[in-house]
DNA sequence: CAAATACTTCGAAGGTTTTCGAAATAACGC
DNA sequence: GCGTTATTTCGAAAACCTTCGAAGTATTTG
């Protein structure tokens, strides 16, 4: 469900993007996924390593999965979650910054990233 | 009010940050303020151009301030609001990404950021 | 000091999120 | 098909967030 990641970030995707991480507990499930790399962790695992488990660890990873920032597979009687992270945080960081000092009258300084 | 914003993140510092950018309108306030430069702008300008106005604005400007990503400081009967955002952005991304594939047995592959 | 401007505080109404447990579904082995 | 393991759906209670308007504070001007 949601296989669509790509099309350029507008305002609503990253205002959603955004309000998934802002979870303590989800923040900490992305880490561990990320922390885990490319290979991923099933729900159980991510569970016992984050201390989220259940229906409401079911709850969290479905709004990271639809803001684009995991995914999720079945493998077995698993469902296997991995990090999308790596390119879609610096997507956002870029969402934000790209057009630092568009509308500055001023003698631009050096406020940039980079 | 809140001057400090140099201390490493932690995950509730850097959970309240995103939570702060994961509201349509404060990304929005953000974004033109990121886009109006270091110089800021005032309260009422900024009401002007994104459409939040009044105790709703000084509401959510009080969250990004609090989150360390806004700055203000009164200019005669104004306040000068002014992204923090530069750098700011940039750690919380870095925040989710350093630890990138630590806890993976694998053969390390490439997803890292750069 | 009074009036005007710029913004904030307060309090209430409405909406959304979080968390939980019980029941449901999916896949595996016998 | 039946039991077991792994995860999801459903529904309800509590907590939290958003928005609003009315009243309040701070600052400048006459």
């Amino acid at each position: 469900m949601k296989m669509d990641s790509h099309h350029p970030l507008d305002l609503t995707r990253a205002a959603s993007a955004f309000a998934a991480l802002g979870s303590e507990q989800r923040l900490s499930v992305l880490r561990t996924l990320v922390r885990a790399g490319p290979e991923g962790l099933s729900i159980g695992e991510l569970g016992t390593r984050t201390g989220v488990t259940g229906s409401t660890l079911t709850h969290h990873v479905k709004i990271l999965n639809s803001a684009g920032l995991v995914t999720q597979a079945r493998q077995g009687r698993s469902i296997i979650c991995a990090a999308v992270a790596f390119d879609e945080v610096q997507e956002l960081a870029d969402f934000l910054l790209t057009e630092c000092c568009a509308d500055s009258d001023a003698t631009h300084e050096d406020h940039t990233h980079g």
